[in-house]
DNA sequence: CCTAAACCCTGTAGCAACTACAGGTTCAAG
DNA sequence: CTTGAACCTGTAGTTGCTACAGGGTTTAGG
């Protein structure tokens, strides 16, 4: 409703939804972030709409959502009449994701274990995480640890 | 002990590893296997220890381990007579590591759940995951979901 | 021996989702 | 009015590959 004039500069947004100024603009350039307006001098000035939007954007990443679902859901919870099943099946798929990734991530958890469990110290040349690694026959195969691409490395960066 | 010919061609090593020739030749690049012996007219072949070392590699990868670990496990386990303990040491490191993106994953997972089980299916504007979203403080802050980076989200690549 | 298919080569650009500069401009406090 | 913090654009880097384009090589069959 009370449309806030644009007084916060780009570095306050991203101090006040927990991201980086470059990460704000990063959004823009995507579109995720509507265009700010700009003071005489170009710098970018954005109101409370914008906080509240850059937030959404962060916890729904923050949720593991990727940047096109967070896209989706912008856009869905921009028209507030819709009915909600497409967010309900975004979320429902997402979490199918998440628990997939829980249980290899769990299968890979019990195999580091093993290894390590298995490691008597001694010298490379008997080292049982060698071995293991060397040899896939001496995983539990069962529970197998489907790749770790799929898993999730993290990524490169980690803000700080 | 058995020095084999390197017969072997990219496509057939990396048939044999579970990867690409993209892959092979990438691995190359960055310097995890070794130059392979060329033909006459420049195509590489390998010998069995290359599929050895490759397999190696890709194992260690699906371990979630990353290219500079798994750096360091082949140089570690190129010297046989080494004690183990910096075997041990990354992969206890690791291990820890998976633990902690299990139990955000896990933290996650149980809020996701909340939220789908909150959404009774009606409009967006009342959408509980659409809200909680919007909210930090409707999630459950004691078991906080720290960001999808250290989570990790699938890479983009996933091998068929 | 010849040809066609299957394989291989290099080099570059692309993916996600940012981060990190360089080299300059603008703003706000004192 | 000066200073220094904040901001600007644009490009390149990160990880771990994958996907071309535009060629050359190998090999099996006839």
């Amino acid at each position: 409703m009370s449309e806030s004039h644009p007084t916060i500069g780009i570095g306050a947004l991203a101090r006040r939804a927990g991201c980086q100024p470059e990460t704000v603009r990063y959004y823009e350039h995507i579109g995720l972030l509507h265009e700010a307006s700009r003071t005489e001098g170009g710098q970018r000035r954005y109101g409370e709409e914008a906080v509240r939007r850059l937030t959404f954007i962060r916890h729904a990443r923050d949720f593991g959502f990727s940047v096109e679902a967070v896209r989706e859901l912008l856009a869905m919870s921009d028209r507030p009449d819709m009915c909600c099943d497409e967010v309900d099946a975004l979320a429902k798929h997402h979490l199918e994701e998440v628990e997939s990734r829980l249980q290899r991530l769990a299968a890979l958890r019990d195999e580091l274990q093993r290894m390590l469990g298995e490691c008597a110290g001694g010298k490379v040349e008997s080292c049982r995480i060698i071995e293991v690694l060397s040899d896939h026959r001496l995983c539990d195969s069962d529970t197998a640890h489907g790749g770790a691409h799929d898993l999730g490395e993290p990524p490169a960066a980690r803000r700080s």
